[in-house]
DNA sequence: TTTGCTGCAAATCCTTTGCAGAGGT
DNA sequence: ACCTCTGCAAAGGATTTGCAGCAAA
């Protein structure tokens, strides 16, 4: 999976992933930083980082956008989805669509965001020319 | 709106509120900064995040969690949804799902996230009983 | 052997906060 | 007048980055 783009799997990568897919939770940079030093103590901040950028990107987890500006991951990277506290910032980490259209899950739910995720006409014409993504359009 | 919650409406509160609504993008805090600066050229940048943020609560405005790390800010508090390139970041600000159901964009849908917002127990439990929202389960 | 990856530490970026004075209501 | 709000500047927290050595493939 990480071999198309000359990517290594390497002791450090390795069990970030296995570490990060053994809880259920959704653990910021910094808690997995805590759960990988137990099993590699010379483990930096920066490695963390950069192979959670790294494995997000190839697919292998998901990077999660919580409300406050702390990012936290996700070891599943099947398609699921979430309940958030807008009190408490908690999440129902768990919730399969199919089941809670019938059952309601312990939430009074208010509402919901959605956000559908695509590829702009600029970008769709950079990259059928082979190039990197359009400008970042910062007035968005 | 504001009266209810001993909260002034300042020539930069005003400002802020006005600018954000004459554009149709959604700028950060510092983008917004800027903007406002034209208008006040003696605003300082923490003016405008403890404005953006009682706006924001007092639904003025949204707040959103944009895929970097770098908050944005829209002038709409009206539910309406966005959609965002997942390679340059850019969102269109204006998806009407009831039109986009029969007319597709000009992005090319992937998917999408759907998040609930609602109450959690221990939160609807605390505030029955007057408190503030539970602990943060920092482990989500 | 190549070159992607690591630890370390410094740097950067965004956001929040303390304070004394200004300004809404 | 009261009390919220402001500008300023410093602090804070999360994330990124430069570099020289290390280690997957």
């Amino acid at each position: 999976m990480l071999k198309q783009s000359n990517l290594r799997m390497t002791r450090q990568r390795m069990v970030i992933l296995e570490e990060l897919r053994k809880v259920n939770t959704h653990p910021s940079a910094d808690e997995i930083y805590e759960m990988v030093r137990k099993r590699l103590p010379r483990v930096s901040l920066g490695t963390i980082y950069r192979n959670l950028e790294i494995l997000s990107g190839s697919g292998e987890i998901q990077k999660l956008d919580s409300g406050s500006s702390l990012k936290r991951f996700d070891g599943r990277a099947d398609c699921h989805h979430h309940i958030r506290c807008e009190r408490c910032d908690r999440l129902d980490p768990g919730v399969d669509l199919n089941t809670c259209v019938r059952d309601f899950t312990d939430f009074s739910v208010i509402g919901h965001k959605l956000e559908f995720v695509g590829v702009c006409p600029d970008c769709r014409r950079s990259s059928e020319a082979g190039l990197p993504a359009a400008n970042n359009h910062p007035e968005d």
